[in-house]
DNA sequence: CGTAAAATTGATCTGTCTCAACGTGGGTGG
DNA sequence: CCACCCACGTTGAGACAGATCAATTTTACG
C-alpha cells in the first residue's frame, strides 16, 4: 500500500521507483502533536518542513485585537512550509487544530527531492495548488453568503480527503468546532451556528457519530457554487519533462 | 540603468551579469495593451508566459451572477502565469485595469531561465511572494473594517510600487476606479466612495492631479494595521545556493 | 460642446454581529 | 459512581456596518 505523501503527490504524476522508496524512507519518522499545539510561528525560522500525516491544522495569522483568521486548512498529506527554502521567515502561525501525527523533514531530504525532476516538479505542484486554493478561498468569503460559503468549504475538504482516501461516500471526520468554522469563514461563532443549522434543516448537510455527512453531494456543490477545477486535479502530466 | 525585471527580480538576491543580460534581452519585445482587456481567460492553456512593464492589471474570477472578484494587482514587474508550467490550465482570469505595455516570454526562455540557479529562485520567490500576498488579503477581506481595508490596500501598492521604482514620497499613480477597488475588496462601489471620502476627510489620503498622495505614511500604515513582512522584501539571499 | 463613465448623495433595507443567557455532554476528581 | 465543570453548542433580542435602490453631479474626452 502506497504512503500517504506518495499517494498525495501521484496526484499529479506518476513517481519512478526510486522516488516513491526515498518517499516511504521520508514518511518513517512521525512524532504526535496534541491539538490546539502552535506547530511554526510567526517569525520563527524553521529548520526543517513539516508534513501532515494524520489530523487537521491550520495557517492563521493574529490581529492586534486577538481575532484570528484562518487562512489554510493543512489535512493529511499537506505540507507546512514548503516555502521556507527561500522565505526564511514565517509570516503566519501554523497550528493543529486536533491531535496529529507530523513528520520533521530536514532541508537535506527536501534537495534531494529537488533533484529529482519527478518529485521537484510534484512538489511545485503542491505550492501552485496551494496557491490556487487560497484565490478561491478569497472569492469565497469575499462573495459568497454565509450559507454558501460553509457549503463550499465543506465540498473542498470532501475532495481533498477524498483524493487521500480519508472521505468516501460523502463523508468524513471532520475534528473542529464552530468556533474554529468561525475563525474561517470570517463569521461570528453564533452565525456559524445558525448556517449550519439551516444546512442540516435543507438536508444539505447531516452529522452522524461525529463524522460529516452528505446526502446528496452534487446538490450541496451547486448550491455553493462549487467548481473543483481549481484543485487541479486532473491534469496529470506523466512525462519527465515539462511539455514542449 | 536596469531594466524593471531585473529590479524586481534583484530584490531578492543580486544576479550574475550574465543572467542580466539574458533578462535585458527577455523584455525587448513588448507590446500594447488596451485598458480592460483580457490578458488570459479561465480554461486557457497559454503558450507563454506574460509579464506586466506598464500599467496595472489583475486577477479575477466571475460568479454566475456577473459580480467579480478580484484576487490580486499585478504591476510592473508582475508575472501573470507562472505557473502554467505545472497547472497547465488557467482557473482564473488575468484583464488589464489601465493600458499595458506586456511582453510574451516564450516557455523555452523561462526554462532557460530556470537553468540558471539565480533566476530559478528568484523566480520561486515571485511565487511565494504572491501566495503570501494572497493570505495578507485573506486577511485584509476577513477581518478588517472597509477603512481599514481600502488603507492597507492602498500601503501595499505603495510599498510594491516603491520597490519598483515607481512611488515616491508617498505617492503614485493609482489608475483604477472606485468599482474596481469594490470588487477587490469585496465592497459595494458606493460604500467604497464613502470610504475613500472619510480617508480623505482624515487626511489619511488625498488626490492630486490623478496620483494618490500619502501624506503621513507611517500613520496610514497604522492605521491599516500594516505589517510588510509578508511582502518579504528584506531578506537577501546572496549566495548561490539555498542555505545550509 | 455633448456624451458617457465615474463619482457623489440620500434614503432605506438586511445580513451579520454583539451581548447575554441557557442547555448539554463528556471527562475528571473526590 | 456520582457530581461537578468546562468547553461547546444553542437561543433570543437589539445594534450596526455595509448593501441596495434611485437620482444627481462631476469629470474626461472625442
Amino acid at each position: 500500500m502506497d504512503n500517504l505523501l506518495t499517494r498525495k503527490l501521484e496526484i499529479f504524476a506518476p513517481l519512478p521507483d526510486a522516488d516513491r522508496r526515498l518517499l516511504d524512507h521520508t514518511v518513517r519518522m512521525a512524532r504526535l502533536v496534541d491539538g490546539r499545539a502552535d506547530l511554526i510561528r510567526e517569525g520563527d525560522d524553521p529548520l526543517h518542513v513539516r508534513l501532515i500525516l494524520e489530523g487537521f491544522a491550520c495557517r492563521y495569522k493574529l490581529l492586534p485585537d486577538g481575532r484570528r483568521q484562518i487562512m489554510a486548512f493543512l489535512v493529511p498529506g499537506d505540507f507546512c512550509d514548503l516555502h521556507i527554502f527561500i522565505l526564511r521567515t514565517m509570516d503566519h502561525n501554523i497550528g493543529t487544530l486536533s491531535p496529529c501525527r507530523v513528520v520533521d523533514i530536514p532541508r537535506t531530504r527536501i534537495l534531494e527531492m529537488t533533484e529529482r525532476p519527478a518529485l521537484a516538479r510534484a512538489l511545485w505542484w503542491c505550492s501552485l495548488v496551494d496557491e490556487a486554493t487560497l484565490r478561491e478561498w478569497l472569492v469565497n468569503i469575499g462573495a459568497r453568503s454565509a450559507e454558501q460559503r460553509i457549503a463550499h468549504l465543506l465540498c473542498e475538504l470532501l475532495m481533498r480527503l477524498e483524493t487521500v482516501g480519508l472521505a468516501s461516500n460523502g463523508s468524513y471526520d471532520l475534528p473542529i468546532t464552530q468556533a474554529e468554522i468561525a475563525d474561517t469563514m470570517a463569521l461570528s461563532t453564533i452565525h456559524v451556528n445558525r448556517v449550519l443549522q439551516r444546512l442540516r434543516a435543507e438536508n444539505l448537510i447531516t452529522f452522524k457519530n461525529g463524522a460529516l455527512v452528505i446526502p446528496d453531494v452534487p446538490r450541496l456543490k451547486a448550491f455553493s457554487g462549487f467548481n473543483p477545477n481549481y484543485l487541479h486535479l486532473t491534469e496529470r502530466n506523466g512525462s519527465k519533462e515539462p511539455r514542449r
